[in-house]
DNA sequence: GAGCACTGC
C-alpha cells in the first residue's frame, strides 16, 4: 500500500491532540484521515481509558471504513474494531475503535449524555453539515466545557470553514493534511450559458472528439435533466462519423435508479471505450466512480428547504457552494491528472457561490431536534440559546416549539412532558411517535406500527416515476388496496398487511411494482419500533393483531383517531365550495391533495371536511402528500389549543420574541405577508437571486 | 392530474 499522506504528520497530530482538547483536521480527499486518525490514537494508547468513536454521516461509510481498519490492524471485524449502524451493532466488549453513524451516537447520548465510554470522539466529514453532525458539535462543545476530564474531540472539516469551526471550539488549533489527489485543471465558461444542459452536452462532445481517453462525469440536478442529457448525448455520439473517435457508453446515475442499474457504473468499460456518467450529487460523496478524468459541473443542485412560517417544504434548484464545486472537481483527479469544466464563469464562482453549503439545520423543520435536546437530561440547556455552529433562526425554533406543544410533547411553559420523553425514545419524526403512543391507548398499536414504518420508507417504496409507466400504474391501482376511502395512511397499512399474508414474498412486491428493498426496510423498521414499544409498555403489547382479523373498520376508526392526535400540527380543513384545503396548524395556506393520493371524493364530488397530512410540499403548486380523513369532533379540541397558544410562554418566557400567537383561521387577518418569506439568514437573498436567474434561464430554452 | 436531490435514528 502506498504511504498515505497523513502518516507523515503523525507526530504533529499526536502532539497537538496531546496539548489540546479539541483539534480541527482539514483532511483533503485521499489523505486517509478516516482510516488513519483512529489508528494513530490507538497506537498512542488513547484506548486505555475508553474507546475511540468515529462518526460518519452515512451507513455504508461506517461499515466500509471499519472493515478497512480491521483489515489493516489484522483483527476480526467486530472485535477490537467494530461498527454500529441502525439495525446492526457489530461491536463487542473488546472493541476499542468504533465507527458509527452520527445518528447512532445521538441515540447513545440519549441514554448517556456524558458519553462516558469514549476517550476520543472524531466527527468525520463535519463539513457536510448534516443536522446530526451539527447537533453533535453543539453537544461536544457543551461536554468539553463540563467534563473537565480527558475527552478528546477531533473534527474533520473542509478548507473553507476550518477557521469557523476552530473559532466555535474556543479557537482550537487547525491542522491541514494534504490529500493524494492528482492536479485538476479548472476550466470556466466565458459567459453564463443560456441552458446548462446544452452547454454540458456541447462540452461532453468536445471532450469526446478532442481529448484523450478517460471517463466523463457530468453533474446535473435530477432525473429529468439526466434523462434529457443522456438521450441527446446518445443521439449526438452515435451520429459521429464512424472511426472518428472511440466508442462510448452513456450511463445515468441517480438515487431513484434501481440498485442493479446503479452498480453498472462500477463495472469496467470495454477497451477503447469512453464512459459518460450523467449523475446527481449522489456521485459527489455517496458513490465514487473510478476512471473519471473529466468532470463537467453544471453548478446546480436540488435542495430541500423548509419554510417555518407555513410548514411547507419545497425542492429548489440552487447554485452549489464552493465546497461542493471543489468536491465535484476533485472527482476528476482520483486516478491521474484531470480536468473540470465548470458551466459558469470564474467571476460567478468567486462572487455568486456561497463558500459553504447552507447547513441542513437552517433548511429543515426542527421539531425533532428540539424534542431531542429537550429530552436530554441537561439542566443547563436553553433551547433557544443552544450553541450551534450556525444557529437556526428564532422563527424556526418557535415553529418547532409550537408543533411540539400541539402534539403534547411540551407543556404550555415549554417543559418536556412525559409523553414527550417517551416520544424522544422512538427513532421517528415527532408526529409519528405521538401517533404510536396514542394508538397504544386505543388498542391499535399494531396497525399504527405498520403505518409509521411504511411512512418512514415511503419514498423508497415506489420505483422512480417513469413518464411512460402508465400501464404499470394502472396495473398497480387495480391490484393494490385503496385505503377504504380514508386515505393514504390506511392504504399503506393495507399494503403491508397483504404482504404479511403472502409471508413477505419478494415476488409479490415485484408483481405489485413495489421496491423490494423498500419493503424489507419497512419490515426492519417495524421490528425495531416493536421492540422499543414493548420496552416502553413493559412487554404486553399485541403487535400482530391484524393477523387474525378480517373486519378492520373499527381499527381504522381508532387508527385515524390516533393519527389525528399525532398530526395535530399537520391539520387541514376543506374550503366550502371546492376541494382545496386550508392548513390549520400554521399560518393558513391554501393547499391541494396531491394527485398521487388515493383519497377519493364522495358522491357529491367532495373530499373529507378535515384531513391530516404527512407533508406539505410545493412543486408546481402547494400540495399535501399522504392525507388521511379525520372526524370533525376529533379536530375541535386541537383548534382550541391552537387558538390559545402562547409562544412567549413556550420559549420559557425569557426570550424577547416578537410574535404572539399562531393566527387561528377564524381570526386570521388577511394581510399580505411580505415578511413571511423563507428566511435563511444572510444566505437567503443569494439563494433567491440564484433561483431567479436559474428560472429565467430555464424559461428561455 | 403530477412527478422527488441526498442522507439518517
Amino acid at each position: 500500500m502506498a504511504q498515505l499522506p497523513i502518516l507523515q504528520f503523525e507526530e504533529k497530530i499526536i502532539e497537538t491532540v496531546e496539548r489540546n482538547q479539541v483539534v480541527v483536521i482539514i483532511g483533503e480527499t485521499g489523505s486517509g484521515k478516516s482510516t488513519q486518525l483512529s489508528q494513530m490514537l490507538y497506537r498512542r494508547g488513547y484506548t486505555k481509558s475508553g474507546i475511540i468513536g468515529v462518526t460518519q454521516p452515512r451507513r455504508v461509510a461506517a461499515v466500509s471504513v471499519a472493515r478497512r481498519v480491521a483489515e489493516e490492524l489484522g483483527v476480526q471485524l467486530g472485535e477490537e474494531v467494530g461498527y454500529a449502524i441502525r439495525f446492526e451493532d457489530r461491536t463487542s466488549e473488546r472493541t476499542r475503535i468504533k465507527y458509527l453513524t452520527d445518528g447512532v451516537l445521538l441515540r447513545e447520548s440519549l441514554s448517556d449524555p456524558e458519553l462516558g465510554q469514549y476517550s476520543v470522539i472524531i466527527l468525520d466529514e463535519a463539513h457536510e453539515r448534516s443536522l446530526n453532525t451539527d447537533t453533535l458539535m453543539g453537544l461536544m462543545k457543551r461536554l468539553i466545557r463540563m467534563r473537565n476530564s480527558h475527552l478528546k474531540v477531533l473534527i474533520t472539516s473542509a478548507t473553507l470553514d476550518g477557521d469557523k469551526v476552530s473559532k466555535f471550539f474556543f479557537d482550537c488549533p487547525v491542522l491541514t493534511v494534504p490529500g493524494k489527489l492528482y492536479p485538476v485543471e479548472i476550466l470556466y465558461s466565458n459567459e453564463r450559458p443560456k441552458s446548462y444542459i446544452e452547454s454540458c452536452l456541447k462540452t461532453a462532445i468536445d471532450i469526446h472528439t478532442k481529448e484523450p481517453e478517460g471517463d466523463v462525469l457530468i453533474f446535473l440536478t435530477g432525473q429529468d435533466d439526466i434523462e434529457k442529457l443522456v438521450s441527446k448525448l446518445e443521439e449526438k455520439v452515435y451520429s459521429l462519423e464512424e472511426g472518428s473517435c472511440m466508442d462510448a457508453i452513456i450511463l445515468p446515475l441517480h438515487g431513484s435508479l434501481p440498485p442493479e442499474l446503479q452498480v453498472r457504473v462500477f463495472s469496467c468499460p470495454p477497451p477503447n471505450c469512453r464512459r459518460f456518467i450523467a449523475a446527481t450529487n449522489i456521485a459527489e460523496t455517496s458513490l465514487t466512480v473510478d476512471g473519471v478524468v473529466y468532470v463537467i459541473d453544471s453548478g446546480y443542485v436540488k435542495q430541500r428547504q423548509y419554510n417555518p412560517s407555513t410548514g411547507m417544504y419545497s425542492l429548489d434548484v440552487v447554485q452549489i457552494s464552493k465546497v461542493q464545486a471543489n468536491q465535484r472537481a476533485g472527482r476528476a483527479g482520483r486516478t491521474r491528472p484531470g480536468k473540470c469544466y465548470r458551466m459558469y464563469t470564474s467571476m460567478d464562482y468567486q462572487e455568486e457561490l456561497l463558500d459553504v453549503t447552507v447547513p441542513e439545520i437552517q433548511r429543515s423543520s426542527l421539531a425533532g431536534s428540539v424534542l431531542y435536546l429537550k429530552s436530554l437530561d441537561l439542566p443547563d440547556i436553553d433551547i433557544l440559546k443552544f450553541d450551534f455552529l450556525d444557529p437556526p433562526t428564532s422563527e424556526s425554533l418557535e415553529d418547532a416549539l409550537k408543533q411540539l406543544y400541539l402534539i403534547d410533547a411540551i407543556d404550555e411553559n415549554g417543559s418536556i412532558t412525559r409523553i414527550g420523553q417517551t416520544m424522544a425514545e422512538l427513532p421517528l419524526e415527532p408526529s409519528l411517535s405521538r401517533t404510536l403512543i396514542e394508538a397504544n391507548e386505543y388498542g391499535c398499536i399494531s396497525q399504527a406500527l405498520t403505518v409509521v414504518a411504511m411512512l418512514s420508507a415511503e419514498t423508497t417504496l415506489l420505483p422512480g416515476h417513469r413518464k411512460n409507466a402508465d400501464k404499470k400504474r394502472k396495473h398497480r391501482s387495480l391490484n393494490l388496496p385503496d385505503g377504504s376511502g380514508w386515505g393514504d395512511h390506511i392504504q399503506l397499512l393495507q399494503i403491508f398487511e397483504l404482504w404479511d399474508q403472502k409471508n413477505y414474498d419478494v415476488n409479490w412486491c415485484k408483481d405489485h411494482d413495489l421496491q423490494v428493498r423498500g419493503m424489507l426496510f419497512v419490515k426492519d423498521v417495524r421490528k425495531q419500533l416493536c421492540q422499543i414499544m414493548q420496552k416502553i409498555a413493559k412487554g404486553s403489547l399485541d403487535v400482530w393483531s391484524f393477523r387474525n382479523q378480517k373486519e378492520s373498520q373499527a381499527e381504522y376508526w381508532n387508527l385515524r383517531k390516533a393519527l389525528c392526535v399525532g398530526y395535530a400540527n399537520q391539520l387541514a380543513e376543506r374550503m366550502i365550495h371546492h376541494n382545496g384545503y386550508r392548513t390549520l396548524s400554521f399560518k393558513p395556506q391554501v393547499v391541494q391533495v396531491h394527485p398521487s393520493s388515493v383519497m377519493k371524493p364522495d358522491e357529491d364530488g367532495k373530499f373529507a371536511d378535515y384531513v391530516v397530512y404527512h407533508e406539505l410540499i410545493t412543486t408546481s403548486r402547494p400540495y399535501m402528500r399522504n392525507v388521511c380523513a379525520v372526524q370533525v369532533d376529533w379536530v375541535m379540541p386541537i383548534l382550541n389549543k391552537v387558538k390559545n397558544l402562547n409562544v412567549n410562554k413556550l420559549s420559557g418566557g425569557s426570550a424577547d420574541l416578537t410574535s404572539g400567537t399562531i393566527e387561528g383561521i377564524k381570526n386570521s387577518p388577511k394581510k399580505e405577508d411580505a415578511n413571511t418569506k423563507l428566511t435563511l439568514d444572510g444566505h437567503e437573498n443569494k439563494i433567491l437571486a440564484a433561483r431567479e436567474r436559474f428560472l429565467a434561464r430555464r424559461g428561455k430554452k
